[in-house]
DNA sequence: GTGAAAGCGCTAACAC
DNA sequence: GTGTTAGCGCTTTCAC
C-alpha cells in the first residue's frame, strides 16, 4: 500500500500540516520548507488520495463525458479536445461509452454521480428517460452540459445545428444540379434528436427548394445494438437499390460518414460508379471519409469550436444554447448528375 | 448537494447504520426493514458517496483501461469487452487515451493512482520510462496488466502473438505465390513493441521462408503526434511508389488496416489495381476492414479470448504471460500476383 | 436485530 | 510560519 500523508509526516519529520498546505499551495510556507516537502515526497514515492482529498473538498475535480459510440472518430476527437481544455482548467475529464444503450447510460450516470463528479457533458441516447435521469442528476449535484441534442430548454445545450446540416446537403446537391435525392436516416431517428434532425432538415429543404418529395425520398432501417452503421448504410443501400433506380436517384446523402462508406461498397458492388452514376454525400467528416475512394464529400462538425463551446457552458452561470454551423466539405463522390438523368 | 447517509436517516427515522447495513448486504436485517431503506432511498434520490466508501473500504471498485488510441476500434472494442466483464464482477472501468504521449500516460497515471483505482490495463507509449512509471505504482498499489506488449517479465502481460501476425502475413502471402513483398511498418517501431514485433516477425519469416531480403524490404516514415494511420499509410505508400516499381513488390503488408487503407488509396490514385496489381494485407481487422473496396485481407486479433485474458490476469494472483494467436483473414484485396511478376 | 464509537486520509479554520 | 482541532460521508467492531 501507499504510504499516507501522516506516514510521510512521520518518515521526514514534516508536520503533517504543513506537507498538506505545501500540496493546495498555500501561501505561508517558507521557500527552505517547500523543498524539503516535494523531496520527501519524491523520494518516498508519495501519492496524495484523491478520494479523501474530494471528500474534505466536496470537488473532485472530475468531469465526465458521455458519449453514445467512443469509437466514431466525432466523437473521440471531441473527447480529446475536450480533455485538453479540461486539464488547462486541472480538471480531469474521464470518458465513457453509452453504447446507443439506455441502461447502460443510466448506469454511467449513477456512477459519475456517484464519483462525485464536478460537471458533465453528456450525448443522451433518447429523449425521455434519459432526459429525466439527467435532470435528476443535475438538479442534485453537477454542472450538466447537454451535447449534440437541442431541445433540452432546461440545460445548457452545445452542438452543431443538425437541421442545417441536412438542409445543407439538399441545398449543395440542388446547386450541382440534383433533383432526386435520397437520404439514408439512421435507425434511431425516433429516438435520437440528432439523427431526427437532419432528417428533418432534409425534408424541410426539399420542400422550400421546390423538389418533389416523392422522388427525395428517406430510407432507414432497423439498426443494431452498437453503432454499427457500415453494415446499416450496406443494407440499407442493397435494400433500396430498386427504389433508386425506379425514382431517378442522383445523389444519396447519408446522414453519417460510416453510412455513407457502407453505401459506397453496396453501390460499387452493384456495378454503379461514384459520382459518375450517383453522388454521395456523407455527414461528420470522420477521419476515413479523406481516404476513401473516391474521398467523400461531406458535412463537417466545428470540433474544435464545440470543445470550446462545451467547456464554456460548463463553467457558464447561466443556462446557454449554442448551435453551430454546419461546414460542407467537398471531395470526390459529388459531381453534377450525368445527361438524362436528374 | 445530495443528500448524506445521516441526512436521509434523519428524514426517515431508519438509524443511519441501518441503511449502510442494507446497502452492504449486511445479513441480520429483517425483510421489512430492508424494503423500508430501499423505499427512502428511492423515494429521496438518495446516492451513496463512492469517494466516502472507497475512502474507508479501501477499495474504489474502479479499474483502469489505459490504451493509446482509443478511437482505433481495436482498442474501443476492447474496452467495452473488459467493461463487460468487470461489470459482472462489480467493477466499474475507466477508459484513458494516452494518444501515444509519455508525458500524457505519466499524468493518466498519477491521477488513476491517486483515484486508487483497484486495478489497471496499460498499453504502454514506450518501453523504458512507462515501464518504470508504471512498475513504481504497480508495487505501490493497484494489480498491474500489461496488453499488447510481451517483455514485460515483471508483470502480467497479455496480447496477440505480434511476432507470429508478421509472420503470418509472408506466410500467407507466400502460399498466394508472392515473393516480393514489402512491409509498411509503424512510425514508433523504435519505441512499441507492438510495431516491432510485426516487423520483426515479417523479417523472420522472409529469412526462413527463402526470400530474398532484399526484395521484401520493411518502410517507415515519420509518425504525427496522434494516429493518423491513414495518412500515414498514404504518404509512406507515395514515397515509395517507386520503389515498389523497381522491385517488382507484388504485395504489401501495412503493419495495420489504417495503414492499408491510407497506402490502398494511393495505389489507386497512382493507377495501380488491389488485388490485381498488388495484393494488400492489413492487420488487426479494425471494423471498416470487410467495408473496403475491396474487402481488406488481414490479420484479426482474438479480441474477446484477449479480453478475457485480460480480466483473468487481473484477478490471477501469480504474474503471467499469455499470446494469443493472430486470425488471418482473407478477403478481397489479396489474390496470387499475376504472370510476369513476382 | 439496533445503537455508540472509532477511524479511513485529508483539509480548514483557529490559535500559538 | 506551525500545531490543534474538527469534520467530510461512510463502514465496522463491539456492546445492548
Amino acid at each position: 500500500m501507499s504510504m499516507t500523508m501522516s506516514e510521510l509526516a512521520a518518515k521526514t519529520g514534516i508536520p503533517r500540516v504543513t506537507i498538506s498546505r505545501v500540496l493546495n499551495g498555500f501561501k505561508y510556507v517558507s521557500e527552505e520548507t517547500k523543498s524539503r516537502v516535494y523531496a520527501a515526497i519524491e523520494e518516498n514515492g508519495y501519492e496524495p488520495n484523491l478520494l479523501a482529498r474530494s471528500l474534505v473538498l466536496q470537488k473532485s475535480n472530475l468531469l465526465a463525458f458521455v458519449v453514445p459510440d467512443i469509437h466514431l472518430s466525432f466523437y473521440s476527437e471531441m473527447i480529446d479536445l475536450v480533455e485538453q481544455g479540461a486539464m488547462a482548467g486541472g480538471m480531469h475529464l474521464l470518458p465513457f461509452n453509452s453504447l446507443f444503450d439506455p441502461a447502460r447510460e443510466q448506469r454511467i450516470l449513477s456512477v459519475a454521480s456517484q464519483l462525485r463528479v464536478d460537471g458533465m457533458i453528456l450525448v443522451p441516447v433518447k429523449t425521455g428517460d434519459t432526459m429525466a435521469n439527467a435532470t435528476s442528476l443535475k438538479s442534485v449535484r453537477h454542472k450538466l452540459v447537454i451535447f449534440d441534442y437541442h431541445e433540452a430548454a432546461s440545460h445548457t445545450t452545445v452542438g452543431m445545428d443538425n437541421w442545417k446540416a441536412g438542409y445543407l446537403a439538399v441545398e449543395r446537391l440542388r446547386q450541382l444540379g440534383h433533383r432526386r435525392i435520397a437520404m439514408l436516416e439512421g435507425g434511431l431517428a425516433e429516438e435520437s434528436k440528432v439523427q431526427s434532425a437532419r432528417g428533418r432538415g432534409f425534408r424541410a429543404a426539399v420542400q422550400e427548394l421546390g423538389l418533389s418529395p416523392a422522388q427525395c425520398p428517406v430510407f432507414s432501417g432497423p439498426w443494431g445494438k452498437r453503432g454499427e452503421y457500415f453494415e446499416y448504410g450496406y443494407e440499407l443501400t442493397r435494400s433500396h437499390m430498386a427504389d433508386f433506380r425506379r425514382l431517378g436517384v442522383t445523389a444519396l446523402f447519408a446522414f453519417t460518414d460510416g453510412v455513407a462508406l457502407g453505401a459506397m461498397r453496396a453501390l460499387m458492388e452493384a456495378g454503379l460508379r461514384v459520382p459518375d452514376d450517383l453522388s454521395i454525400v456523407g455527414c461528420d467528416d470522420l477521419d476515413f471519409a479523406a481516404f476513401l475512394a473516391p474521398p467523400l464529400t461531406t458535412i463537417r462538425q466545428p470540433r474544435e469550436a464545440m470543445a470550446a463551446g462545451l467547456l464554456a457552458g460548463l463553467n457558464a452561470d447561466r443556462i446557454s444554447h449554442t448551435k453551430f454551423d454546419p461546414i460542407f466539405v467537398e471531395r470526390g463522390s459529388s459531381a453534377p448528375p450525368r445527361k438524362g438523368k436528374g
